[in-house]
RNA sequence: AGGCGCGUAGCUCAGCUGGUUAGAGCGCCUGCUUGACAUGCAGGAGGUCGGCGGUUCGAGUCCGCCCGUGCCUACCA
């Protein structure tokens, strides 16, 4: 039934319930591999909020999800929530007010203050995961609803969370079968370290950040009597120096190769070396090599073989050191002590401030410090430069990995295709094994343990695996096969990793969670893997999309998709990515409320693959009109849907051929996942129906003859098209006015593939443009000579000798539609001569 | 510093493998209570397609250089 006065309020909520209802979206477990498309969707951080950007990229997949639904296809869509990881921990801090201390045990009957407290309370490690647990389900229920609101097609009764039970065990899995091939290793090395998280972080969470800083000229002695310059803006750490470096070509340390100097303040002998790796342009051409200052250091001491002396711990503060003991050699330990002892304990900053003025009584601080800017790298999340840190840490093997990965990356196929150019660049770009343990509490733990020598200390090689039917587990409080819990943590016995995962080692897996890799549901692993699209944005080309082909390549040889659709991002006036600390957010439900959904999806798939897309509420206004025009102008077609019969008439022929070369139009360029084409070309088709098309056979339709038989057959047919190729944009309106004298949902119609009427030949199409454009002229004159619509018109009109014979089929429309009462018509103008109009207004007759 | 985008009407953008007077929507201006829609309809104004060179019968479209802008990578001596 068609609605006396149709509106779009609330159109949200009652479809929302009723594909609910309906389990509209949930995926057929019968339906076979080749009938199936699978999307692997990026699972939101729960901990984080939904943002604009979020509602743009996901409306993009859930076109395609729709479109492919309707092309026959049975979409497998799940939605996930990552939950996992430091955010979430972060998060349950700020929100409780609770630190995790692990060496507390569980308690029971801890709950957490209404209102954070000033100082946080401590609580142990089980305590805390369940305040994760329970934080992250109630974000769940506000995204969810986000969500469905949105209308996204996911079926919900497959969402997953990265921190589930499965995810864990899956997580667990594919670790225990990287270990079994060596393709995950253990290993003591110096690691990026993030002194306030306390955890290694690994190359993909690097950020570079612009620091001030300065160079500052200290000086080592040579056996004889002179001196080396050297520039360092890191000063602080003298103390670790090891050896100095030139480059083997660089004429002024020439000489000086295989000699050694001696550092000043703790007088500690140390090798002038070569390397290429140093720049005879920078500073004086003479590196400190220091244990460790950045990653050059790292290679410098790997390849020239020098020793160790680290002075930066963990937590950031310089520990302490018996200056004269083995590996801390000085000239003069005395005074090494002395001037060491101002340091331990201190911060690099406050120690860099001490020991500039300890060089400079010294005298061996040259001039002033020069204060210079340069980048400096940060854990993407931290506030303080990373340290280098040499700490026990996981690894999974991906240098060697990295012409296949190329490869990979070649195969897949990209929308838009440069995209790929990023995946390159990092791959190039990698300058180490991914290291996945991190250091902290809420994530997936390594499913290992070792046992502890009798005299107390971990033997890392002895390492005990748990057998896979008992996965997930956590050795922090499960015990391996052969122990006793009694057992944990005493000579003899074992210890469980401490460790838990990099949230990309889980979320790297997401094509396995849910296809239920790993015997937990081989049929659908058949049918669903590999999945047909990855959608996401393009800033985690480098994390999510890596280091999923990097898991799938190492466990399976095969891509885990065939399609990858890259969304840009939204940006505000400024043309500046939209942040939450820029403070130009819009919160998304606001958003969809104040515009309605499908208004929002409009501005959402104009936004085309891999296109940044600024921020337009005038998009969504003209996608909120859109909609309306959709329910006003269904709501006239329907107002006369008999009789029907066949369509014949040429303007009614021509137009249906317009329809049918849009479909093929819209269609491939959806199969080529260029969305935001599509809809244009259905847009641009529809505002001409209404405006041409309707106003042409407005009175025609409204007799009983084989004419107007024709006339409704056509729109009818022309409507339903039109609604069923605007559903994956706006699936509201569409599904709305569908349900006014459909049945079924428009989601689950056949796309449309119209058939062109056997009366039909390829001239109607010029007919009816012809039509359209001799009502333009009408038109346009009307609105020269201010004359209304109302006001019916004589007309005089020249059109080309070619219009000659389209006229006669379209004269009854044209005039009709243009309110015009008489005309008369010459045909003497050549094909590309502007038609010519003339109207005089008929005076009517007093009523 | 390298790589990849982008630069077209006041604004947001479309212009595919080069081909007649460069398009859309918004905004603006004018007119219209047309029997689906004033949440609407009709019409209009508005652009030397970032710049300079080149290829071509012909370039917004291809090539080179430059400028602006954004992102990715690199850059702690």
């Amino acid at each position: 039934m068609v609605p006396e006065k149709p509106v779009l309020e609330g159109l949200e909520e009652k479809w929302r319930a009723r594909w609910d209802a309906a389990h509209a979206y949930r995926f057929d477990r019968q339906a076979r591999r080749e009938d199936v498309f699978a999307i692997d969707t990026p699972p939101p951080t729960v901990s984080g909020s939904l943002h604009v950007g979020h509602v743009f990229s996901y409306t993009h997949t859930d076109v395609i999800a729709r479109y492919q639904r309707m092309r026959g296809k049975a979409v497998f869509y799940p939605m996930g929530w990552d939950d996992n990881g430091l955010p979430t921990e972060r998060r349950v801090q700020n929100f409780y007010g609770v630190r995790c201390d692990p060496s507390l045990p569980y308690d029971p009957a801890f709950v957490p203050p209404a209102k954070p407290g000033k100082q946080p309370i401590s609580v142990s490690r089980p305590n805390f995961v369940e305040l994760c647990e329970r934080l992250t389900a109630e974000d769940e229920a506000v995204f969810e609803r986000l969500w469905r609101y949105l209308g996204l097609s996911v079926d919900w009764s497959m969402t997953y969370a990265t921190i589930s039970a499965a995810s864990r065990s899956v997580s667990q899995l594919a670790f225990l079968r990287l270990i079994q091939r060596d393709l995950a290793y253990q290993l003591e090395a110096p690691t990026l370290w993030d002194v306030d998280f306390r955890t290694a972080v690994a190359q993909a969470e690097l950020e570079d950040r612009e620091m001030p800083g300065a160079y500052h000229r200290v000086r080592f002695a040579r056996p004889d009597a002179g001196f080396v310059e050297v520039e360092t803006t890191r000063p602080e750490l003298l103390p670790s120096c090891v050896a100095l470096v030139a480059h083997p070509d660089d004429p002024r340390y020439q000489p000086l190769f295989g000699t050694e100097v001696v550092t000043p303040l703790f007088g500690v002998p140390v090798p002038l070396k070569a390397h290429p790796l140093a720049d005879p342009e920078k500073g004086s051409g003479v590196a400190m090599i220091c244990t460790f200052g950045d990653i050059t250091d790292v290679t410098w001491w790997r390849e020239l073989s020098l020793p160790v002396r680290a002075v930066v711990q963990a937590n950031g503060a310089f520990r302490p050191v018996t200056w004269g003991a083995e590996g801390w050699e000085s000239h003069d330990p005395a005074r090494a002590q002395t001037h060491y002892d101002q340091l331990a304990g201190q911060s690099a900053v406050k120690a860099r401030a001490r020991i500039v003025e300890l060089l400079r009584e010294s005298g061996d601080l040259l001039g002033e410090p020069r204060p210079i800017t340069h980048h400096v790298k940060f854990f993407e999340k931290g506030d303080r430069p990373l340290e280098i840190v040499t700490s026990r840490q996981w690894f999974i093997r991906t240098m060697a990995e990295r012409e296949a990965l190329l490869e990979r990356g070649r195969t897949l196929e990209w929308h838009p295709e440069y995209m790929r150019a990023r995946f390159e660049n990092w791959v190039n770009g990698l300058n180490g094994d991914w290291c996945v343990s991190r250091q902290r509490f809420f994530g997936v733990p390594f499913p290992v343990w070792y046992r502890v020598r009798d005299d107390g200390t971990t033997n890392f090689d002895a390492r005990l695996l748990p057998d896979e039917a008992d996965l997930p587990v956590d050795p922090s409080t499960d015990v391996p096969a052969g122990f006793t819990a009694a057992q944990r943590g005493v000579p003899g016995g074992f210890i469980g990793d401490p460790d838990v995962m990099d949230t990309w080692a889980t979320s790297s897996l997401t094509p396995f969670i849910v296809c239920g890799w790993g015997g937990r549901d081989d049929a659908l692993f058949k049918q669903t893997f590999p999945m047909h699209l990855r959608p996401q944005a393009h800033d985690i080309i480098r994390t999510w999309l890596f280091s999923t082909v990097l898991r799938s390549h190492l466990e399976l040889d095969m891509l885990p998709w065939a399609h990858t659709a890259i969304s840009g991002w939204v940006l505000d006036p400024d043309r500046k990515k939209m942040s939450k600390s820029k403070g130009n957010v819009v919160t998304p439900m606001a958003l969809l409320e104040e515009h309605g959904s499908d208004a929002v999806r409009y501005w959402a798939a104009k936004g085309g693959p891999g296109v940044d897309t600024a921020f337009e509420p005038g998009q969504m206004k003209v996608g909120r009109r859109l909609a309306i025009k959709l329910l006003n102008a269904s709501k006239f077609v329907l107002a006369r849907t008999e009789p029907i019969g066949p369509v014949t008439e040429p303007i009614d022929l021509g137009m249906l051929g317009e329809l049918v070369a849009l479909e093929q139009k819209v269609t491939d360029s959806l199969d080529a996942y260029d969305y935001a084409a599509a809809l244009r070309d259905i847009e641009a088709f529809f505002w001409t129906f209404c405006d041409y098309y309707i106003e042409l056979v407005k009175r025609r339709r409204q007799a009983d003859d084989a004419a107007a038989r024709s006339a409704i057959s056509a729109s009818r047919i022309a409507l339903s098209a039109v609604l069923r190729m605007f559903a994956p944009f706006t699936p509201f309106v569409t599904e709305e006015v569908w349900s006014w004298w459909q049945t079924g949902s428009i989601h689950q119609a056949q796309w449309p593939a119209t058939s062109l009427p056997e009366a039909a030949t390829s001239g109607e199409i010029d007919t009816y443009m012809r039509a359209c454009a001799v009502t333009r002229r009408i038109r346009e004159e009307r609105s020269a000579l201010n004359l209304g619509f109302r006001v019916p018109v004589e007309a005089e009109m020249r059109l080309p000798a070619t219009h000659q014979e389209a006229w006669e089929q379209m004269r009854g429309d044209v005039l009709g539609g243009s309110n015009v009462a008489a005309a008369r018509v010459t045909f003497d103008l050549a094909d590309d001569a502007p038609l010519e109009v003339h109207l005089t207004p008929q005076t009517l007759p007093e009523v």
